[in-house]
DNA sequence: ATTGCGGATGATATCGATAACAAATGGAAG
DNA sequence: CTTCCATTTGTTATCGATATCATCCGCAAT
């Protein structure tokens, strides 16, 4: 900058000013000096600026990578989020910085401006553990209770409702849920779910399933018949235990959505495809990205923010 | 750290020394001077070194996140790619920066000290771009002949052959390939399938396909049919498409693995679940991550550093 | 007693940007 | 002709860390 202010023939305050449009300057002066960065390749030293403005004009990303805690690393949603996420804050000339649960105690990301938290499932030790940084922050979840973090997150309530509203207007009396009520998120499905049948006198039943697969949502449906439990609905917390379902019950005789009408979670890409296809609760992945990166913005901005879910929706298929 | 300094009655620069492990202070007081950092809760600037040192300690990771351009965000795995770069970097006491190719213009990335490039897919312009900015640069991908970046990627050619064998030694004699031969990688897996076979004096059929879902495989099962082409083996680019074309092969009355050979690509969790279950070509993801971060690293240390290829291996299921 | 040396610590300048305050200029108002 | 204000530019100090070059101390060798 000292530079390019003796080839000006300016002070550095002045390019200072120029570079960032400040009104303080002729606009002559500035454009002639804008155009002289432009063309000397002046790249402004982004530390500098930061030390001297004391942020770091950085939100940290804290996901959970572990393919084993959870199901987070199979599938391709944390990644949109992440798009979401890249997109808005880059437009207001922020950057994200990714780190792993492990890595997060780098001086990088006490650094940073705010925080956002991915995929922590069930575990709010983790939550309460950033929250002592002092940071804005801004997790993805479910919103629980008792705490004061703002939480961003899709209708998992809603998500369970729409699904008991569909299941009772095609008549079914007897729905089974199936998935892990440990995570919060799934918690709250399964109660939507409850509620809105208990409205209609229904009664569903849980079946607990810790894992996301195929294999799992077969089991499931095998474990039930072998106890001779009557069911004609199933809703299923991924596309995976549901398509799990289906394939059980196919091979158990019984039709779907003939016998037994099947919902499942996220409406991945397979779902429309699958055979048949797969009726599922899709959520937007994006918007929840840009919602977040926007929440911490405002919360870096001394705004009050609150928390907010987004609303889900059904995509009735064939089953 | 002046604060610091006044505290335990010694000099800013002590205090910097003993944090950072130098070997100029007594040990006695270094330990003493740590402690008291820790209680203090001190945090060290990280503008402030990255301006003195000159470094940002900050790798920048460029991902193509445009859902519509390729399937990149459709699958998990270059979140897996990126949780093995971050899991590296940050053991290094480096940084992920995360943007996607629109933002990559802001100052932060061009204050990097090193950059990576994943699923930019066959746009070539896009490492030229970066390759600008001067930094040490690693690429996910395939190498191309004439390029002088460096470049991590899995055993493409490699992935073809294996596929050719195992199709030989099933007694095949007229494989298709399914894909879209102007992504570098998989015009490499179409090279070495050729080139394999070849010495067997067999010669594959081509028929492209852009997309990467179930439809499309269906389709191009299909489409051969209609044009009465003989086939009894396909190699698909995705598992998607693998399952697609079974799928359709079961509906033409083709038995799997009775009357075609089939074998997808990826190996997604669902390859394994699948009816029949699916042979496919797996490769290292996060392996891949770890190469690529170790790469950029030993390049930022002004070590030479080579392309280098992740060898892939064919997991031999039921089609 | 003086010199020399190694180990430990300190003073100062510096990285590159910006905030706060100062100063120069030109024109309008009295 | 002076005073005042607005516009535009410049001076200096500062953000928090570290490299470079002193300095100080104690002890051994001359």
């Amino acid at each position: 900058m000292a530079d390019l202010a003796r080839v000006a023939g300016v002070s550095k305050i002045t390019i200072s000013r120029a570079l960032s449009d400040s009104p303080l300057v002729n606009r002559e002066t500035r454009e002639r000096l804008q155009a002289l960065a432009q063309k000397l390749g002046y790249k402004l030293n982004v530390s500098a600026r930061n030390l001297r403005l004391r942020r770091s004009h950085t939100v940290a990303v804290i996901v959970e990578m572990k393919p084993s805690h959870d199901r987070t690393m199979l599938d391709p949603y944390p990644l949109i989020l992440l798009g979401g996420i890249s997109q808005e804050l880059t437009a207001h000339g922020y950057s994200v910085l990714l780190t792993t649960r492990q890595g997060a105690t780098a001086a990088a990301v006490q650094a940073a401006d705010g925080l956002i938290l991915l995929g922590q499932g069930s575990r709010q030790d983790a939550v309460r553990r950033f929250d002592k940084l002092g940071l804005p922050m801004v997790v993805w979840g479910a919103p629980g209770e008792g705490d004061e973090h703002v939480v961003v997150g899709s209708d998992n309530r809603q998500g369970g409702s729409v699904v008991a509203d569909h299941f009772i207007a095609l008549g079914r009396r007897n729905p089974v849920f199936v998935g892990n009520p440990n995570h919060p998120e799934i918690f709250d499905r399964l109660n939507g779910f409850v509620d809105a049948l208990a409205a209609h006198g229904v009664k569903p039943l849980l079946i607990r399933r810790d894992e996301f697969t195929l294999a799992s949502g077969m089991d499931a449906m095998y474990s039930l018949t072998e106890r001779k439990v009557p069911f004609d609905a199933v809703f299923a917390c991924s596309d995976l235990l549901a398509m799990g379902a289906i394939r059980a019950l196919n091979k158990l005789g019984r039709g779907v959505p003939g016998d037994v009408s099947v919902v499942g979670y996220d409406d991945m890409p397979l779902a429309a495809t699958a055979l048949p296809p797969l009726s599922s609760v899709r959520q937007d992945w994006q918007e929840g990205g840009t919602l977040l990166a926007r929440k911490v913005l405002a919360m870096i901005g001394d705004k009050t923010v609150n928390s907010e879910v987004l609303p889900v929706e059904l995509i009735v298929r064939e089953t």
